[in-house]
DNA sequence: CATAAATGATAGTAACACTATCTAATATGG
DNA sequence: CCATATTAGATAGTGTTACTATCATTTATG
């Protein structure tokens, strides 16, 4: 493990080893955000990903029970770290406006001026979120999962963001749905000018993050102010 | 087929035989909608939608390729559904502030006063794809099922409700966005009420439909008045 | 150096996602 | 009403997926 890499507290729960701690690991995520993005979750298999890094797939099954947590611990990764990304930026900032504003860049760009590991490329986790991270969420057996947990880093950093919403107007009545429709929207929007571009008004692929930041900072502001 | 049903025209391509010609196909849709509530997308078969409906696998096939092209059937008769809503609610109605308000009612609520077939249980279906509607097009293939027109349903849906946004205000810069992130967000946090409440700020699962649509015409309303 | 921990190798099973073929029922058109 | 086409049922089979189990080998640790 680098000497300066970041750790984060993911749930237990979702995995039976923890990838963060071994070489094994790293190597496993590593791969998996780059198979899973190159062949998305359906065609993702374990079989795969174990060829892929010259592995097995009961070595794989000693990390994940299955594809589902494996994409739903990626998934908490990439909340963990946005959420790190506005503490940080945000942290010495006295004006809530401006607060707010450093919250949306991070939430639509989620990019990496310097990364935290080695092992997870966050451009890549990025791409993958946006086209499978609802996939997370989106199962059957969400109530039991939520009851254990699973899904703390995505709620913590709603909360987060809320407040940051209640510090521009301490009056708007619903900022928990503002916060979770930031990230929704901001994932889908993006994904929309990549491959159902008459579902948004992102014409320029080359600069669509800056593009989707400027329209929610405009919504944002006309909600809020 | 009952003499006043209405059916809709969905993309040939779903389909090997249309469902909506046949009392098979009927059936075949019917149970689909009610076993992907029970079981969710993951845990659907179509051995096990034969054994419900007390036929085959085989047959089941002939219908349809895979569940995939199965759930992206119903999604796209949802959506054709929304918008003949839409269209027929708004049609007499001259004021856009009204016509935009029915709009954002018909978005949320999509429930039916009248049922439209015997075969589709609106409500039910309405409930598939508030949990498993966004896999319908988180798929690796989406370019190419785009190409084919998989998705015009959806398109044309955002389209109406682009052009009611721009009735409104025909300065607002987003009208797409904001009409795709208004499907979006009301699924979404109809989604969140009922198995992540942490994430939105509706609290009453009683009233959620209309405590969903008050807070998204109040959004609404500050972002284009 | 001894021991534990992690990984590799291999095998096996039930379910899944189809494809093919043949038969039986049903509808339709003349 | 018969001939024919259409549709559904029944059955079988294949490769893949999603695991579980076991045992051997390598690698780390005290």
């Amino acid at each position: 493990m680098g000497r300066f890499d970041i750790k984060f507290n993911i749930n237990p729960k979702l995995f039976n080893r923890d990838p963060q701690d071994s070489e094994y690991g790293h190597k496993l995520l590593k791969n998996s955000i780059l198979l899973l993005d190159e062949i998305g979750f359906e065609g993702f298999t374990f079989k795969k990903l174990a060829i892929r890094i010259d592995s097995t797939e009961s070595s794989v099954y000693r990390y994940f029970n299955n594809k589902h947590f494996l994409l739903l611990f990626l998934t908490c990764w990439y909340w963990e770290w946005v959420h790190y990304l506005i503490i940080t930026y945000t942290r010495n900032i006295e004006d809530p406006v401006k607060r707010l504003k450093i919250a949306v860049h991070n939430i639509v760009n989620a990019s990496n001026e310097s990364p935290l590991t080695e092992y997870i490329n966050e451009n890549k986790l990025h791409e993958v979120v946006i086209k499978e991270g609802s996939k997370a969420y989106h199962v059957h057996d969400i109530d039991e999962e939520n009851k254990e947990g699973l899904f703390k880093s995505y709620k913590e950093l709603v909360s987060t963001v809320s407040s940051l919403i209640s510090e521009v107007n301490p009056d708007f009545p619903y900022p928990h749905i503002l916060a979770s429709n930031m990230f929704e929207m901001a994932n889908n929007q993006i994904f929309f000018a990549e491959h159902l571009p008459k579902l948004t008004d992102i014409k320029n692929r080359q600069k669509k993050y800056q593009d989707l930041e400027g329209a929610m900072w405009y919504m944002v502001q006309k909600i809020l102010m």
